[in-house]
DNA sequence: GTCCATTTGTGCGTATGTATT
DNA sequence: GAATACATACGCACAAATGGA
């Protein structure tokens, strides 16, 4: 059962996505909204800040609510997304390939990165994700064993993500991102279509639970001109 | 005079951030929130969301809010950050030359970056930023004339976002925010000590006012090696 | 400039639901 | 089951910004 003010956003995305309520249009003021949905003034403010939050309108304070154009929503994609999901979004085709999946003890260094002891037990993973004929992604995956158990080649071909969330029913809460550029890496050299490029983009993911205890480190090693990121930033 | 959620919200970040609410602990519930700061549940509640958001904590349903190792936040700046805010949080040197400045009308690309007619007059700067002795980031800002008048080379030289903010009294709101890697133009090559690398990673801003209009375009060229993001994305 | 209606922002109080211990 | 803590939802009052009469 989705709470009150997430049907009242749900619906409101609708409207804008369908382009009942335009670019740059007034959507109902909070009081009117209350009638249309039969909620509190409360119910509405938090359905409605959230789709400020997420990029959908721009409240102004003594006028209202304005749809913020399209193309802003289209092309952003902020949140924890995986490999997949992005892909999708883009309407691209993509294979994923494993090319190592063992387990290992954690050395002194990788402990650092999960934020655990020395010789704690992993599973390691690598894929390359082909897209219009060239490998041009390279993800290494490092999962504390004992936090997703049970992990498979099968799994590894289709979402890890999909396996955590909806398998082991694991609540996956937030993702500290890195982004930077390296050298290419021996793995990289083997492994992708680099096309005469010395660098890749290398995008870290060191990925928490619910309860705060982080359960991967991931690299997305990626072509440089594959690379493409967009997100928006509110000011405070 | 600020908001009491926001007090309640700074207090709790002095807090965190001078250790006195270490790493992991728990920290009050809102009850006790309620009478620490002898406010409502609601602003509390208030409060405390903005820190998850912010990544300060992580509540947790039926147990509490439980702050979030501190190195998460010091490397992480989401939101709108100008070069120099940046650049102060890793305490580094830098200084900015002013390369370019002068007016010109927008032809019909330039136009669509900043979503106005064609011949709109603009500002256009071009700035070097110089890091430990390297010419590091070469940054391109056009801005839309009427809405941002009377910058000159003075402003330009420390930051054009405070003569924005402070001088001007606009209101920014919000950034779309895209990152990817072009090979090096004119411009690079030119201004930059780019080490042989024929690559640079290109952060693209544009920029909005509260009312929703576009005021600027800009363009941070930087080395390969220079680039860094960092951020916290949440799920859902 | 003043007054007024509208609209969002802040803050209070209360009740009930759900998750954890 | 009981106690605690966060989540949702309702209602009310007043402040602050906007825009038109």
């Amino acid at each position: 059962m989705m709470s009150k003010y997430e049907q009242i956003m749900e619906e409101i995305i609708e409207h804008i996505e369908r382009g009942k309520w335009k670019d740059g249009a007034k959507i109902p003021s909070e009081t009117e909204l209350m009638g249309m949905y039969e909620a509190s003034r409360g119910t509405v403010r938090k359905a409605v800040d959230l789709l400020q939050e997420r990029g959908y309108i721009q409240k102004i304070h003594g006028k209202g609510a304005f749809v913020i154009h399209k193309k802003n929503i289209e092309l952003s994609f902020g949140g924890i997304v995986s490999f997949k999901e992005a892909n999708e979004r883009f309407k691209r085709g993509y294979t994923t390939s494993v090319k190592e999946i063992h387990k290992l003890k954690a050395d002194r260094d990788t402990a650092k990165l999960l934020g655990v002891k020395a010789k704690t037990e992993l599973d390691l993973i690598k894929r390359v994700r082909r897209v219009d004929g060239e490998n041009v992604i390279l993800d290494v995956n490092m999962f504390v064993s004992d936090l997703v158990p049970g992990l498979t080649r099968e799994i590894a071909e289709n979402s890890i993500y999909a396996y955590i969330e909806h398998t082991l029913n694991l609540q996956i809460s937030y993702a500290r991102r890195v982004i930077e550029v390296q050298p290419c890496s021996e793995d990289d050299r083997q492994y992708l279509d680099l096309n005469g490029t010395e660098y890749v983009v290398v995008v870290k993911n060191f990925t928490y639970l619910y309860d705060g205890t982080q359960f991967e480190y991931t690299e997305s090693r990626m072509r440089l001109d594959k690379f493409y990121f967009s997100d928006i930033a509110r000011r405070s």
